[in-house]
DNA sequence: AGGAATTTGTGCGTATGTATC
DNA sequence: AGATACATACGCACAAATTCC
């Protein structure tokens, strides 16, 4: 199964979701403002109240909302850029910042191993180790500078697989990885799994960072995957923990 | 407000969720095995189908379970212990291992500045910063060694308020501050938000730790919330990069 | 202080779409 | 192709928290 050609509409709840966070990007809510109710905004929306409160609930736990029983739906004070394609979970100390992104190199490198991850669960129920498959294919290898309102923060080192996009330079790569998947390689990012701990930063690492090759780093690990469970990327993160942290809410 | 005599039952979801993840640590489901379908579960549990779905959505988000549409739900392989009171997020490198504590220090402390930060959103609108009411009481603070399946992982700080607990020792404590807050402080921890960056290790660490004074660590600065939305707790973490990482799953 | 109105949280039930087997 | 199982969407009733009069 490759991964081209399922340009399938997105569920209403993510387009909603999507909408809100762009109208307060663009600062049609400003920050700290009550929004209308869920009656009204579903109304006006053309949705019903169980939709809304979906992406409002999906909205709240990207930290975007903060919702107050008894007294309505907030706008949290500052805010970055495409909340919903953005999967970006670092923030400046004083809070979120502007993401951009820089590209300092695209090549083209056989499959990392860290690739090769299987499904759990699954594996252990279906026993036939679903093939698999697409092998070791090629992947393009991106590196990238990252930026909070135009300070330098973190490097990125990104995989993901060279078929379906035989050809690709740094022009073809924008700000938003994400959005790259999902308007080029028609790919929707549906999951990712983080683990974060302390490494060496690469020895690929200069100014302008402030990162030092061999200095104590935050790192981060991703493994992103598309709505229908496949691997869709793999990423490398080092962070300058002066400067910025990694931020996870969870709520029950 | 005080934080104590809120002994309020929990939302059926939570109940249900709860009492799943309990017979999965059980071993009445072990890992890879598939629940019975949502309707099945449902009613034998006596619930809807949409409350059973939420439990289930918080179990998947928790790592606990894996949902696959036209397939079913199905356990994931190692779990840990008390998925639901205790909200530990350090894994060993392959993967969950089984959490335990050990005390190192209980004292009696003015209250740390972190616990001072207010609620953004409503004080922008609210204006009046809703009284920065208990002011500064005296806190707990509690030092503790974790291990997984053995292996010391980390070092933490928490700090708690003391009112509502005039004494407090090490035997009092067991393995899972949340279940402490919610049985002896009738606390439920309903939200928590980390910040995860790298930082010396402190000048208390010590053998059996790995961790050496100074030293390069992963950090975890952790706010916990009541239901209530009252900041309930306030804790650093230092964990060895080289056994465990923090893992954060997000899903759209 | 207190009660009514407002607003989100919880729970229930149903119908339809889509992926898997 | 049919049956099964989860995902999405709709709608309603009541509880709980907040706000306003």
């Amino acid at each position: 199964m490759n991964a081209v050609h399922n340009a399938q509409p997105l569920p209403v709840y993510l387009q909603i979701a999507e909408l809100l966070a762009r109208q307060i990007k663009a600062g049609y809510w400003h920050g700290g403002e009550r929004l209308p109710t869920e009656a009204a905004l579903a109304d006006t929306l053309k949705v019903a109240v169980g939709t809304l409160r979906k992406s409002l609930a999906l909205l709240e736990a990207q930290g975007v909302l903060e919702r107050i029983q008894g007294s309505g739906t907030y706008v949290r004070q500052v805010q970055g850029t495409q909340q919903i394609y953005e999967l970006f979970r670092l923030e400046l100390r004083d809070g979120p910042g502007l993401p951009t992104a820089q590209i300092l190199e695209v090549v083209r490198q056989p499959r990392p191993a860290q690739m090769d991850r299987q499904a759990v669960a699954r594996q252990a129920v279906a026993g036939q180790a679903q093939a698999s498959a697409a092998g070791a294919g090629d992947c393009w290898r991106v590196r990238r500078l990252r930026s909070l309102n135009q300070v330098p923060v973190a490097l990125e080192e990104i995989w993901f697989a060279a078929d379906g996009c035989p050809d690709l330079t740094a022009q073809a790569l924008g700000d938003s990885m994400y959005l790259f998947y999902q308007q080029r390689l028609q790919v929707w990012i549906a999951r990712v799994e983080d683990q974060i701990s302390a490494a060496p930063a690469p020895d690929w690492a200069a100014p302008p960072c402030a990162l030092v090759p061999g200095a104590c780093a935050g790192y981060i690990e991703r493994l992103s995957w598309t709505a229908t469970k496949e691997l869709a990327e793999f990423s490398k993160t080092w962070f300058d923990p002066q400067v910025c942290r990694y931020t996870s809410r969870l709520s029950q």
